[in-house]
DNA sequence: CAAAAATTTTAATCTAGATTAAAATAATGC
DNA sequence: GCATTATTTTAATCTAGATTAAAATTTTTG
């Protein structure tokens, strides 16, 4: 096995367990969900996935970490596409909607946070602290720029992150609702900041 | 010791329990608290707990009967003191707000649900779109008497609960901006409503 | 095909933390 | 003060589920 090759079989493979974790944890949370559950729907043994992670922190942490690049991406895409604070605003709100209810499946688990240990719980918080940062900061332009109305935007920012980051709580995979949730969450979210 | 006083220290306490379990669970959700850690809080031994609660999933029902006790009472006043389903809305939005960083403490750990045995999680789960129901039919009051502008009511109940119960998860008992969330909140998530 | 590396399984441990039972202490009523 | 009831503690259990080690199997490579 060539080495590139063995390493993108990895990564697939890996891929698949954070996405199969992701959809655990959210549907049962940490503690309710066993590793056993992880692995029967991967059709392996608990056991076998300490091949691919180190234990179950590791593999919640993990999970973050993947949330994170997703948002992160949404964000320098937001960034780059929009001109005006609002269409950034809207693309970026767009976006995430899409990471939250789209094919790579509910990986934003942010719920589980206090499972994490310390350390990861901090390096966590500090990135998820940078994504408010950057939405707050298109708010801001928004502001400037006269597209978005003077607002409170860390209140303003809490605010439409929150409603975002909930979907998952009672957003089960119906594909039919997941096209209303991204075609609605951008325009109700939005609609509020006109000026 | 007569009945009614008993009953009644029964409940003082209990109540105290039930609070000091609602914010440990929303601080270190439910796998990370242990007994033992809520039972510090009050100056009390883990097995102690047992005399006042069944178990540990009995203690997290138990709080979210108290959420949902709460979330009801909100939703009757705004019911009862509003006209207009305008006004409505936004006092609901109000009392709700305010039961989350109220002085109750948080005690709407609806991320915890997954931990509740089947039987409770479907009260709850019941309970939970009751409440939503009765916030979408507010809405729909609104458009009918032009409070409102015509919008899906089912999303936009949703971005807006969403966004009141995603507030543990940033608010961490700083008084001034309980302030700030109680006098933002309504302002912002009613904004967007506006015809 | 044979050796080496990668992957998975089986079968034990190991442990935190929930739960329980019995005993100890405190409060209350008479 | 005594008896009764309420509350709490101490000291065991008990168990699910995480973790590990060693063996078995599968895949890759040459």
């Amino acid at each position: 096995m060539a080495k590139i090759a063995a390493e993108t079989r990895f990564n697939v493979k890996r891929d698949r367990i954070l996405k199969a974790a992701a959809r655990c944890f959210n549907e049962k949370g940490y503690s309710g969900t066993s590793l056993k559950d992880v692995a029967k729907h991967l059709g392996l043994t608990d056991a076998a996935l300490y091949y691919y992670v180190k234990n179950k922190e590791e593999l919640v942490y993990q999970c973050y970490l993947r949330a994170a690049e997703l948002g992160r991406e949404a964000m320098e895409r937001a960034e780059s596409e929009g001109d005006s604070g609002m269409q950034r605003a809207r693309l970026y709100i767009r976006y995430h909607v899409d990471v939250m209810v789209g094919e790579r499946g509910p990986v934003a688990i942010m719920s589980e946070i206090p499972s994490l240990k310390r350390h990861h719980r901090n390096e966590i918080l500090e990135v998820s602290r940078r994504h408010s940062a950057g939405f707050e900061a298109i708010l801001e332009t928004g502001i400037a720029d006269g597209s978005i109305a003077p607002c409170d935007v860390r209140m303003t920012g809490n605010a439409v992150m929150g409603a975002i980051n909930w979907i998952p709580k009672w957003y089960h995979g119906h594909p039919a609702m997941a096209a209303a949730i991204v075609a609605e969450f951008p325009r109700i979210l939005t609609r509020g900041l006109a000026p």
